[in-house]
DNA sequence: TATATTTACGCAAACGTTGCCGGAATCGTA
DNA sequence: TACGATTCCGGCAACGTTTGCGTAAATATA
């Protein structure tokens, strides 16, 4: 099935004109009579004449278009940044294609491949827990495809990154199951390669040490796989309630293992927050309507998509090469709910 | 900033051939001899060449990417959909454009315009709930852009349909409630121009019939905007529970209409199921971690976004044109919690 | 009236790729 | 030796669009 679409030489050869005639009458040039204009803009209404974007684009050397890395839009988190980024992209005139890597460092390498041979003018992405070679996005990079980082960034490679204060979330979330009594906190985080997981850990630390308790190895869980494959949070949830001494509260440092482990510890019949304090990264609007209510770590995320495009379209638009690169660190918001508060509190 | 990539051309020259030979040893041609072929295929590797896909889409005159239009990627069904169409062209080669219309019929015409004009060679569509001229999508499929409906089709276009089986999803759910007691049984339906709307209250109009209830008209309420404005979904709660005799059950006919009243419900402090039974549709995991644990009327997304996919490879593929078209028609999945057990078989 | 200027349009190249056609060089055969 | 067949490669056009340049006709100027 074939679906052909009127092109300027249509109009050209119907109205007995030259293409380029056709070509300058619609983009209004001086040079053209206003009745030959006239006569060439009716006829293209008639029969609804659009420009064809793939020739505009083989000839302009750009595509109008920008890639979006994530590595899932069923991600509440995933889905808002994305929402962030149309919002701007669109009022610019670009349009946004939307991949997802799944966590996989193949299918974001095949994502990366198809998105950079010419069809896309820059690149937002959040790398994939499993990837920690970077040397192709950075070759893209040296080659000077725009690209701006946002969530999972790559330290080594300088371009603009927009990220959640990721430290001072954990941070503070620690420092508020301390304060409500919690006295053995754990974590479960994704996969160490990550910039989101080292600035997270840092925070937990950081709250323990500055409460002056000593920080306990055993009580440090990873998902590699940043919690897509359940029985990675299955094991590490195993492994924290099998401690001699089990931790009484969580910190769950990505968004799918919040989830996740919440939905494992009720299975297990687990009494929330009775038997185990619960924060984590989520920023699904369901979480309050969990039992019980569940606290959260939430980021900003249509605003860091917002400022994500808007850094981009700064990057392809600009002439000269950008040295000045930015690096945007957004507060997170913390939602203390019933998960997370020490049960004597509890009305 | 500029991206440059390497071209047949640069190949051509820096070996002093000529650029269909070049060409034609990539393509393994056998024209060329064997040394021609290991030099050039050799150079493009070392210089890392990429055929550019939009040249080769002004040529063949297609560009391997199916657009698919959704109202909203954050919602849960439509992203399992998504994830079942990639899955498919990708195995295909072919690369997936995703857009969301939001339920704007504005923004919906915006998408089209743009995802027609020769940038996609097919489209996988749901269409908004605001929309009820339809004659531009007739337009194009009059024009041979295949098409493929999921979920929200539109009656009057011969094409490929896959959808849930929603009376029978409806029907079953509405008799659910019946059988647990529930004596009068509302229900929230998203825009009556949508064919899922016509469908479910369907189902639950042969229901009440089945059980020789009649219809109640102030029992039906309507949110023209699929519950994507949470004002419309307070109204409508707000009109049932207002009603002289108040309903005990209500069976909510769309995913983000069904998660909605539930939180405003709970915020209203009403008991489910003791005061109001619920039931829905959603395809959220999470419902079985709310309070209470939430029955819904699932469908079987990723399937539907695999048929839906398969259909189109078909209809782009096939030389002549394709009359005899199908409708899919899935079987949902009816997961019943405590939301909609009559109290007395409370644990 | 002759020349200069303006107006209004056409021609052709280019973006990167493929495929048809044509042709030089080499080989085989009588 | 002469001829046809084969091997291997280059030239050219085309996809749809824009744009620099060229130019005929129309108008203005002297």
């Amino acid at each position: 099935m074939k679906f052909e679409a009127a092109t300027i030489k249509d109009i050209a050869k119907a109205l007995g004109l030259s293409t380029s005639t056709v070509s300058r009458a619609l983009r209004d040039s001086y040079e053209i009579s206003e009745a030959t204009k006239k006569k060439i803009r009716d006829y293209a209404a008639a029969i609804n004449y659009r420009p064809n974007p793939v020739a505009l684009s083989l000839k302009e050397k750009r595509t109008l278009s920008i890639g979006v890395v994530v590595s899932e839009i069923a991600n509440t988190f995933f889905s808002q940044v994305i929402n962030g980024i149309e919002s701007i992209a669109y009022k610019n005139g670009y349009n946004v294609i939307i991949t997802q890597s799944k966590e996989s460092v193949e299918r974001e390498q095949m994502i990366l491949d198809y998105l950079t041979s010419r069809s896309v003018d820059g690149l937002i992405i959040s790398v994939s827990a499993e990837t920690n070679d970077f040397s192709n996005l950075e070759q893209l990079h040296k080659k000077g495809l725009p690209i701006v980082f946002f969530d999972r960034v790559v330290e080594g490679i300088h371009t603009h990154k927009v990220i959640t204060d990721n430290f001072t979330g954990v941070y503070r979330a620690t420092g508020h199951l301390l304060e409500n009594k919690f006295k053995r906190i754990a974590v479960i985080a994704n996969n160490v390669n990550l910039s989101i997981t080292r600035d997270r850990l840092a925070g937990y630390i950081k709250a323990l040490e500055d409460h002056a308790i000593p920080v306990d190895e055993s009580l440090i869980k990873y998902c590699d796989h940043g919690g897509l494959l359940v029985e990675e949070v299955e094991q590490a949830v195993e492994a924290l309630l099998k401690t001699k001494k089990r931790p009484d509260a969580l910190v769950l440092l990505a968004d799918k293992i919040t989830t996740e482990t919440f939905s494992i510890l009720k299975k297990k019949g687990i009494n929330m927050p009775g038997e185990m304090g619960v924060i984590g990264f989520n920023n699904s609007k369901y979480t309050s309507l969990f039992d019980p209510a569940l606290s959260v770590i939430s980021q900003p995320a249509f605003e860091m998509g917002t400022k994500a495009a808007s850094l981009l379209l700064n990057l392809i638009e600009s002439k000269r090469t950008v040295t000045d690169y930015k690096l945007e660190s957004l507060p997170p918001d913390i939602v203390i709910r019933k998960s997370s508060r020490f049960p004597i509190d509890d009305q």
